[in-house]
DNA sequence: ATGAGTCGTTGATCCAGATCAAAGCGGTAC
DNA sequence: GTACCGCTTTGATCTGGATCAACGACTCAT
């Protein structure tokens, strides 16, 4: 039996800052303007991973000197995604994995018969592609919900760093477990919470990822739609809207259109997670 | 956009024989009954993972001699779990990853409030564990659906080993992935089909995994109750059970207990994914 | 064999959430 | 400014699946 706390530690990310140093390599671009085609790398100068503000998010700690230089060497470019561009879709070849360095997205499995199911919302220092390694085609579409920027990360590349350094295989393998029971709960979610639960659910998990970066975990500015809520969390859209209300009404948040602001969390962790005896 | 095929390729483990070969080690007893205390390991002759009937499906092809002895070394023991008994629990300290040598399991995630979600169903040549890996501790229930045989693989020596085999990495890499893309398809069965829709799915997957290991895709054994793959497909046992009657009045499968024909699969993958235009 | 307990089916009723519909709000283009 | 468009809210109604209830079928222990 696990407790409320557990649940939500589960079906989000559960960024654990003290546990992951995240590294994203910084490209200071106006260095190869500078240099132009004779453009120098040099270690010292560029802004790597090693010395990256969200470093705190994606890497294994305790590296050293030498392995931090192989792994500024690991991420490859920095790519811009404008708001509503994908950035993979189903069926691509599966290359790189993506650190997410700012922006929000969201992952979509679509099918056919043109229903989509959002399988997960992803911020700033969260992986985006582990769905892709099987089958070297991703499973999903990952689509920007605002301006993002994210490191790439050729994998074959990090596979073979890997053998070497032994935390960041470690690291992976994590990161991918981390994936694996995250999904759990939503399966838990999906399969057994009523529409209350689940809104409130999403908005704690929502808050908990927010404070896990140094963002207040009261008021948060909701990335997505409410029908991107629903398709995520198995509801249509009004429902979504109906929840809302409803915790608005009863003073546990206030909402002005994607403006949130949590007044009483206990009373929000309460309706996700009811008591055996109600 | 994905296919039909594909839906049920994702939410399955859509084991593929052609690329994973499995390698359980198959301890001799009465070896070590033989030898007593003083019991002499010979690699030749103890049935081991690179000679075992199940190795199809989880270990890496292309393993060469000396890898394979390795290999074979990895796997410590086997290990029975009776019917109903669990493999592992949720808290539990994490040490092992578990191959299926033969038998059923389900994984079920629990909350205090008494409300299980069945994760999902296991069968032979599939790996256990994987949740276990992110904070070194079971995120949910291995519960043995029959009398079963697991090999045990301890996941530090697996670590270890995978940096040296680097195709032993990429495999671990891929199941993680696999069951990251499962986990998707199952969100999205959760989140967007009918009851109809699901039990069909269900039966489809089912069906395919037991076609995968040579059984008849056709003819099928039920390891769980109603109930179970109602919590699984987020339905209530009675749903499931209307859903198998009314496949049964349209002629698509046979249903005796746990005994299930499937009669029209393509009917039944025309229920699981229903066109546009309906 | 007999009885108890578990599991599965089926019918009747209910309700949470879907669906349909309409109006309000906010941003953006011109 | 104002007209448009996408997003959100809210109300009214409908319905798929949940719930409640009873019975039937199989399994297992004695």
């Amino acid at each position: 039996m696990t407790g409320p706390s557990q649940i939500f530690g589960e079906f989000g990310l559960s960024v654990e800052l003290a546990t992951y140093v995240a590294a994203f390599r910084v490209v200071v671009s106006f260095k190869r303007w500078r240099y132009g085609t004779h453009m120098i790398k040099i270690h010292e100068a560029k802004i790597a991973c090693s010395s990256c503000n969200m470093r705190e998010l994606c890497m294994p700690v305790g590296l050293t000197e030498e392995e931090l230089i192989h792994i500024d060497d690991l991420v490859g470019a920095r790519r811009k995604v404008l708001r509503g561009a994908p950035l993979y879709q189903i069926g691509e070849t599966f290359r790189n994995l993506y650190a997410i360095r700012t922006g929000f997205f969201k992952t979509v499995v679509s099918v056919e018969d043109g229903r989509d199911q959002v399988t997960g919302f992803q911020m700033a220092g969260e992986i985006l592609g582990l769905d892709g390694i099987v089958n070297d085609t991703h499973a999903c579409d990952a689509i920007a919900l605002e301006d993002a920027e994210v490191c790439v990360i050729p994998f074959d590349h990090l596979e073979q760093l890997s053998t070497n350094v032994s935390s960041l295989q470690r690291h992976m393998h994590k990161m991918m477990s981390r994936e694996i029971v995250r999904d759990q709960g939503v399966m838990m979610l999906l399969g057994s919470m009523r529409a209350d639960e689940r809104v409130a659910a999403f908005l704690l998990n929502l808050a908990q990822r927010l404070q896990a970066r140094g963002f207040s975990p009261q008021e948060m500015i909701l990335r997505m739609t409410r029908e991107e809520i629903g398709s995520y969390l198995g509801l249509k859209l009004e429902t979504v809207s109906r929840s809302f209300s409803k915790f608005v009404a009863e003073g546990v948040v206030e909402v002005k259109q994607r403006q949130v602001r949590i007044l009483d969390s206990n009373a929000l962790r309460l309706i996700a997670n009811p008591q055996v005896c109600n």
